[in-house]
DNA sequence: GTCTATAGGCCGATAGAC
DNA sequence: GTCTATCGGCCTATAGAC
């Protein structure tokens, strides 16, 4: 038998984390599914099979709920950026997860709740911030590493061009529509090459 | 008096046309405000002075009244497009219309809905298309009128980059991230200058 | 075309037993 | 921590009077 104090062992840690995991797990592929509007409580139990009124006992609220899912999300993503971004190739490594289908659906629906939800704006707000910064640090290293000049070519301007362009592929591909993709992405992975690959000349 | 046909002036005319304008306009405004979860007949109705059964009158379900919103919108949208590609200055008109914080909100609405709305995602993906297509077409034809080679600088791949850089920014701003945002906008001007502008002094 | 009335369903959240 | 029971609310959609 265990001499810590019960207090210690009881705290908040006597909660049956498998619950908790299962509901929010369940929430994010409904989320993912059908839209952050087809999450409910109900529909969580019923996924995670279990009792609507445990997700109430876990989630004061559903708000509660949706932040906590998120903080998820984001840890997860961001243990995979800082991954991208340690990489040997960082720009060819975070365009992988620029393309990568499965995270932005979700941050889709956070942004779309985000308008019009304002604990969860703040905090996509910070780890929209958080993304952009690691993509900025990578390029401008791979650009002064090549010569290239940052007036000419701002990092914080490649990077939104290398998120944005790698959103809307995926919004497309979401839509059905993906002609044209093949002829964009090589472009991109030539431009990332050049400054990867080894090859310092000038672009343009 | 109208010597016209009865059954032409009374076909579908005779509706009300002032009522399904305003269950269109309320819905588009909640949609901007709170997302399209928040779109309903009763809120609709509330917005619009009127009963919640009228609603059902003009759209038989909530469905057709997406899609009929969708159209609407991307009618109007599609008039602004050609009207900016048919300027003086076209990629300065069309990156207008990519920046503009109003349409792109409704847009990422009905995206995010596209995911589990079948109808929904093949009206989108075709005016998606549509869109592409006019830049491709303005950019092209500044590339070749500038002696720029389509196959370094792609013209689809310089849309795709432009369209997302575009929603990449208006989705910061929603989000009240604006930092660094002038120095983006600045970058993807001095390109379209470039093409545009003509050189620092030549002005055409 | 607009109204009243209403059916039938899913929702968030709480109270209280065990 | 999980259960049963339940309240009050908003939802889509229809029927039928005028």
């Amino acid at each position: 038998m265990s001499t810590r104090p019960i207090a210690a062992r009881v705290s908040n840690a006597d909660r049956n984390l498998k619950s908790r995991t299962a509901i929010l797990a369940a929430a994010q592929q409904i989320m993912r599914e059908e839209g952050y509007a087809a999450v409910s409580s109900r529909r969580i139990a019923a996924q995670a099979e279990l009792k609507s009124q445990l997700v109430h006992y876990y989630f004061k609220t559903m708000d509660e709920l949706f932040l906590a899912l998120f903080h998820d999300v984001e840890e997860q993503f961001f243990a995979r950026l800082d991954r991208a971004a340690a990489s040997d190739r960082p720009l060819s490594a975070l365009w992988a997860v620029c393309r990568d289908v499965h995270g932005p659906r979700l941050t889709k629906e956070f942004v779309a709740m985000a308008t019009h939800h304002d604990a969860l704006r703040g905090e996509i707000a910070r780890a929209a911030e958080r993304t952009r910064s690691v993509f900025v640090a990578r390029i401008a290293h791979a650009l002064s590493a090549n010569g290239v000049s940052q007036d000419a070519w701002p990092p914080l301007a490649l990077a939104v061009l290398m998120d944005g362009a790698g959103r809307l592929l995926i919004a497309d591909h979401t839509l059905g529509a993906t002609a044209g993709h093949a002829e964009v992405i090589a472009f991109i992975e030539r431009q990332i090459a050049r400054l990867e690959g080894g090859a310092p000349d000038e672009r343009r």
